[in-house]
DNA sequence: TATGTTTTTGATAACGCTTTCAAAACCTTT
DNA sequence: AAAGGTTTTGAAAGCGTTATCAAAAACATA
């Protein structure tokens, strides 16, 4: 069997008291029987126990990872990038997608609270939102990423989609663009960029109808469709901003279908600025976050907030970029 | 704090050991005080820790899976399968990148062990090759996914990989293609679908050079170099098939990059059927797999080791098939 | 050498659960 | 009512750590 912290005890002749303070560097230890320990800890490769330790009161080193669907590309970037910088902190991951689907967000909640995982990160929107607040009012270490809650006290991390929404749209508007739609979704962030599209038009003091906004499902076929009911009326618009890069994909898609040339008859562009940007035809234009730093922020916050239970809550906003590309083009 | 079971022994005025009786319905219990002892766990809305339940030999209901690289789509999907199955039935999954890097893998194979992580799916060639060997010798669960290894005592799940291979090439040679490139990298998976690649040329008495077969990166980027290096010989190659599919859009881009057009002047056929085929332009022709039906394989066959023990090894190998869609024409 | 100080060490009690096995409680039979 | 059988219960040990605090060892001073 593996060895525990009693045979390198008994092999150093110690007890296992010292033992676990060489282990931990705590307390103090003569450099002698220090040095003993750790020989003989490597010698028979000894491996502490984290269950054990766990069940001491000290950290599991787990994060749990919420998010929607991982179909969606920009989440997978964000898994990558928490999973890195957890890794290099001793964190594990702890996957969960959701699909938006209250009966999942319980069941990862309770299983992962049963488990003692550390501290949860959620980027997607808890349908169940007693949930979410349960988790806070437990002070449980939680970090929103990827949206706010401004009604709720509890630290989040995200790109500024308002400012995201806003530059995409006074982008549109400087290639000369007054009939600008929106393809959008029933998310947090969505309704963040939809305001940003709109004060981007007050701003600019341009009139925008409502029903230009069209709110379809989170995938290509969603996007498609919602930019169908924008593109089928006799005064379509000359531009679309697709909430995120897979709707706009979608419209790209219904585009085509039409036969609708872009950008040289419609413009269009994203947000996340994905990697499948670069892949369609035309490449797709695109709202940008700073993803690695986002991902690496989001976990040096949960971990923060992990190790000392006291840190002080925040609100971080990074700022977006724009990705320009194939599918913009002046009116 | 949170209530212990010694907490609703006291209540229900019964010993720990009959709650964790009712808790695991193990041992005989009367329905007189199950009942009674149910009612005052809802009462305090009782969770057992399971770090102490683990402790105790129980399993943490903990998988880890090993990918290369979440970037690569077809991994985003294997992830969600194995995520939802595994949720289905209780566990939870690590998310373990390795990049392949040996280092990488090795930090998370140590730390998942000294979690006591219940077992491994593996879906990422490991570098260092002691460490799965390690594994198997001390009889932790693991399931290779994606991948085999016929050298290996160990459980594997895959799609036919071989049988990819040929039919996309047998489907290119009725179409009347002879001269046909591949575009590789370096992973178990892309060896045997190039080794059915040839044995479908000598089955159809097609020869077929070695400098037809270029290997590179496992990135777009990687397969548009090797793409390159074919297209800009003389002798072009008039079909290519990509090992996956982000390589074949690789070879897609620097066709479009040579204003080589697809299907009209160069064939190409991808590998793994991911979403992006649907996405590109044309869209992208690719060997497909029932990628929700491995997932659901491996994530049962691994928690039917986990949970006993003798369980027969098992080299499963489900059969491919060919999504064709525009890249692909008669010569 | 005796005494006081500082440093190092170890016995032991948790942590919250499971499991074993003997004792207690409850039924049947005579 | 006693004996025998069956079912239900609980005391206690143990899983592998950490943490406390008193005792032991080492060192310093008079």
């Amino acid at each position: 069997m593996k060895p525990t912290i009693y045979d390198i005890a008994r092999l150093a002749g110690v007890s296992t008291a010292t033992v676990s303070k060489v282990l931990n560097n705590t307390g103090r230890i003569s450099e002698k029987t220090r040095e003993r320990v750790t020989r003989i800890m490597d010698d028979l490769n000894y491996r502490p126990n984290m269950l054990a330790s766990a069940m001491k009161g000290k950290s599991t080193y787990q994060i749990a990872f919420f998010i929607p669907d991982i179909d969606n590309p920009i989440y997978a970037q964000f898994v990558k990038h928490i999973e890195v910088r957890g890794q290099e902190l001793g964190y594990n991951v702890v996957l969960c997608s959701t699909d938006n689907d209250p009966v999942k967000e319980e069941r990862h909640v309770t299983l992962l609270r049963q488990r003692r995982v550390d501290g949860f990160i959620i980027a997607s929107k808890f349908k169940n939102e007693e949930l979410l607040k349960e988790l806070i009012r437990d002070d449980v270490p939680v970090a929103l990423f990827a949206h706010e809650r401004a009604d709720l006290s509890v630290d989040s991390i995200t790109v500024d989609d308002y400012m995201g929404g806003y530059m995409a749209t006074e982008y549109l508007h400087r290639l000369g663009h007054r009939r600008i739609g929106v393809v959008g979704e029933d998310s947090i962030s969505a309704v963040e960029r939809i305001r940003g599209y709109k004060n981007a038009h007050e701003t600019a003091g341009i009139p925008f109808k409502e029903d230009l906004i069209v709110i379809g499902g989170s995938t290509y076929q969603g996007g498609e469709e919602a930019a169908a009911r924008l593109l089928d009326r006799p005064d379509r618009p000359s531009a679309i901003f697709g909430c995120n890069d897979v709707l706009a994909i979608g419209v790209l898609q219904a585009a085509k279908a039409r036969g609708i040339p872009v950008p040289d008859e419609l413009s269009v562009i994203g947000f996340d600025d994905t990697p499948l940007c670069a892949l369609v035809t035309p490449k797709l234009s695109s709202v940008s976050m700073p993803v690695s730093e986002l991902g690496k922020h989001v976990t040096d916050t949960i971990i923060r907030k992990i190790e000392q239970a006291d840190a002080p809550k925040q609100r971080i906003r990074m700022l977006p970029g724009l990705s320009i590309r194939e599918s913009t083009a002046k009116l």
